[in-house]
DNA sequence: GGTATTTGCGAGAACGTTCACGCAAATACA
DNA sequence: TGTATTTGCGTGAACGTTCTCGCAAATACC
C-alpha cells in the first residue's frame, strides 16, 4: 500500500506563511479585506506549495457540487445521443459546471439507481432523457427529491419537470408532404419502438413521446390524396427486422418510399437494401429522421428530417441553469425540425 | 429567491429517532455494534424522512470521492471516441465509479483546465486522451500532482503514466497486406493530421503517436513488391481536403485503393467519390480505419480496420482502478486491430 | 456473587473550506 | 489631542459524515 500523500490544505499555507486560515482563503478567493503585499505573499506560498482548493470542502461548505447529472440512453450507434451529450457538456463547461454522465439501457431501474447516486453526489441539477419502459408516466420523486431536472427528447405526461424537445410531428408531416410533391403515393413507415418483442404491422403502444408523435405525423399521409400508407414497428432485434423489412421490400405492394424513424432503422434498411440489389431513389427512395455526417456522403446522399442537436443541449443546459438559480422555466420548448433534401427521394413522374 | 428546502440530514434522522449521529451512521452504513431493533427503527426512520446520504460529506471524510474524469476529444463524428465514451463510463459504473466528461478540441489549454477542474474536484483519477498540440510531451504534472491517470488510444514518449493504446502500426500493415494479396499496386493513403495548415504529399511532423503509427505501416507499403504509394496528409478543413482528394482521384495516377486514416477522412472521400460518379470498388477500393455501424451498411459493404473500443474502455478503467488501490499497472497496454473484409477491395485480376 | 468480557450507544474530533464576528492597530476627522 | 472610522487579520463555528474512544449496562465465566 503506497502511503497518500497529502495535497496541501489552506492550513498548511497558513502555516508556511505564518497567517490564519481565514486570511489565506481570503487571499485567495479576492474577497473581504486584505492588505496587498501579504495577498501577493500568500499566493506566492500557495503556488510554491501546489495548494490546489479542494472543491469537495467547498461543496461541502456551499451546498452546491458546481456538477450536474447527465443521465441518458447509451445506444451510441445512434446519431441523437451523442452529439447531444457534447453539446450538454459543453454547454454546462461554459456555465462552470461539470457534468458526471451515467448511461440507461431503456431501463427504468437503471435511469433510478443512478438517479439515486447522482442525488447522493449532490448534483446541481439533472438532465434526464427518461426511460422507455417505466411501470409510471414519470420520473420517480422519491428519489429525485427537490433537484432541478430538465426533461430532453421526450415529454411525460404527468410530469411537472420541464422538457426540451423537438416538433417531431411537425417534422414527420414535412417529411411526407414532400414525398407527395414528388410524385410518391406508396408510402412505407418503419418505426422503431422500444420494448416491443416482435415486428408489428398494427400499432402497437408507444411508450416515448418523440416516437409517438413521429408516428402521428406520418399518420397524416393517410389524409393526402391518392396516398396508401403502410406501417411497420419495429424492435431492437436487428435480425428480426431485417427480415420483416426484406419482406416488405418483397412484397407486391412495395412502397415507393420508406420513412425511418432514427439512424438505426436507417441503417438496417440500407443494408437489407444492398442485400437485394436495391438502389435507394432509383429502385426506393429513403427519408430517415436525424441527421449524420455519413448520410451525407454515401451515394445517394439522403434527405434527412434534422434536429437541432446542439439547440437542444444549450437550451436543456440554459433552462438547468435557470431553475438551479430558482428562475421559473417554460414547461415545455419546442425546438424546430428541419427538412434536408438531398438526393434519396426520386421525382416520380405522373 | 425560493427558500431552500434543506436535504435531512444524518442528525435529523438521530433528533427523529432519539438516538446519535454515531448510532445512526452505524446503523445505516451496517458497521461496528448495534441492536437489531434500534437499527430497523432508524433505518425506517430514514426512510420515512427520504434520508440521502451525502456524498459529498462522505467524500470529505474519506478523502475520496468515486468518480474518475475522462478528459476526450469531443469530435462525436469521430467513430471512436462516443463508443470508447460509452465503454469507459459504463465499466467505470460497474465498479461504483461515476464519471465526470469533459471535451477538448486537440487543444492542450483546454486540456490543462479540464484536469485542473477535476483534480481540485479532487476525482480519484484520470482517463485521458492527449491533445495533439501540446508543446511539451507529457502532461502537466503541475497540475495533475499525484492523481492515478492513464492514457488512452495516444503514446506520449516521456510520460510515466500507463497507457492503453491499440497496435495500429499491425493494422495498417495488415490492411495494406490485403491490398496486395487483391493485386492492388497503385496505393493511395489518406491521412488525417492534426495541426496541419493544408494539405501536402509530404510527410509533416505527426503529432499523434496514433497517426505515426498508421502511417508507419501503411509505409511497408513500399516494400511489397511492385507497389507505388502516395500519400495525402490532410487537416480540419474539410473543403480544402475535398479538393485535395478531388485532385488525387482526378490525376491520370489514380491509386486503385484509398486508405483513410479515420471515418471523418472516408466520409470527405465518399463524399468526392460521389461527386466524381465514382463507386466504392468497382472504379476506386477502399479501406478504413475504424469501424462504424454504418459502414456495414453502405452499398458496397466496406473494408475496415476495426479497433476493440469496448476493450479499451474496460482495460483503461481496470488499470485505473489498479493505479487507485496503490497496484503497479504495466506502462503500455496494446489492443489488438482486426481487419473486417467486407466488399470494398476489388479483386484485381492480373 | 464477584470479576472479566461483551454489547450498545454517546461524545467529540476530524476532513478542508468559508464566513460572521471581534479586536487591535492604523488612519481619519474635529 | 481625543474620538470615530477604517484596515488587517485572527477566532471559531458550521457544512454532514465517519470513526476512535470511552463508559455504562448487560452478559459471561469461575
Amino acid at each position: 500500500m503506497s502511503k497518500k500523500i497529502k495535497q496541501p490544505t489552506i492550513g498548511d499555507v497558513a502555516d508556511a506563511t505564518g497567517v490564519s486560515k481565514a486570511t489565506v482563503s481570503r487571499a485567495l478567493a479576492g474577497y473581504g479585506r486584505i492588505s496587498e503585499e501579504t495577498e501577493k505573499r500568500i499566493k506566492r506560498v500557495a503556488d510554491e506549495l501546489g495548494y490546489r482548493p479542494n472543491e469537495v470542502a467547498r461543496a461541502m461548505r456551499a451546498g452546491k457540487t458546481g456538477s450536474i447529472g447527465l443521465v441518458v440512453i447509451s445506444d451510441y450507434t445512434n446519431a441523437f445521443f451523442a452529439p447531444v451529450t457534447k453539446a450538454i457538456i459543453d454547454s454546462a463547461r461554459a456555465l462552470g459546471l461539470e457534468t458526471l454522465v451515467a448511461h440507461i439501457d431503456e431501463d427504468y431501474r437503471n435511469e433510478n439507481m443512478a438517479l439515486q447516486t447522482m442525488v447522493n453526489k449532490r448534483v446541481d441539477g439533472l438532465i434526464v432523457v427518461p426511460s422507455a419502459n417505466r411501470p409510471i408516466e414519470s420520473i420517480n420523486t422519491q428519489v429525485v427529491g427537490k433537484t432541478p431536472l430538465i426533461l430532453i427528447d421526450r415529454k411525460l405526461e404527468g410530469s411537472e419537470h420541464p422538457a426540451v424537445v423537438t416538433n417531431d410531428r411537425q417534422g414527420a408531416i414535412d417529411a411526407v408532404t414532400y414525398a407527395h410533391e414528388r410524385g410518391h403515393r406508396k408510402m412505407g413507415f418503419l418505426i422503431s419502438v422500444p420494448g416491443l418483442t416482435e415486428a408489428s404491422e398494427v400499432q402497437p403502444e408507444i411508450p416515448i413521446s418523440t416516437v409517438r408523435e413521429r408516428t402521428e405525423g406520418f399518420l397524416t399521409s393517410k389524409e393526402l390524396s391518392g396516398v396508401s400508407s403502410r406501417f411497420l414497428f419495429l424492435h431492437e432485434n436487428v435480425l428480426d427486422s431485417e427480415v420483416a423489412i426484406q419482406k416488405l421490400l418483397e412484397s407486391d405492394e412495395r412502397p415507393t418510399i420508406l420513412f425511418t424513424s432514427n439512424n438505426d432503422v436507417l441503417t438496417v434498411l440500407l443494408k437489407v437494401m444492398g442485400k437485394l440489389k436495391l438502389k435507394v431513389a432509383r429502385d426506393v427512395s429513403v427519408i430517415s429522421f436525424d441527421d449524420s455526417p455519413w448520410t451525407e456522403s454515401v451515394d445517394p446522399p439522403l434527405t434527412v428530417i434534422s434536429r437541432s442537436v446542439e439547440q437542444i443541449g444549450t437550451q436543456a443546459v440554459e433552462a438547468l441553469d435557470q431553475l438551479i438559480k430558482g428562475s421559473e422555466v417554460e414547461p415545455v420548448s419546442v425546438i424546430a425540425t428541419k427538412l434536408i433534401i438531398r438526393d434519396s427521394v426520386r421525382q416520380l413522374t405522373e
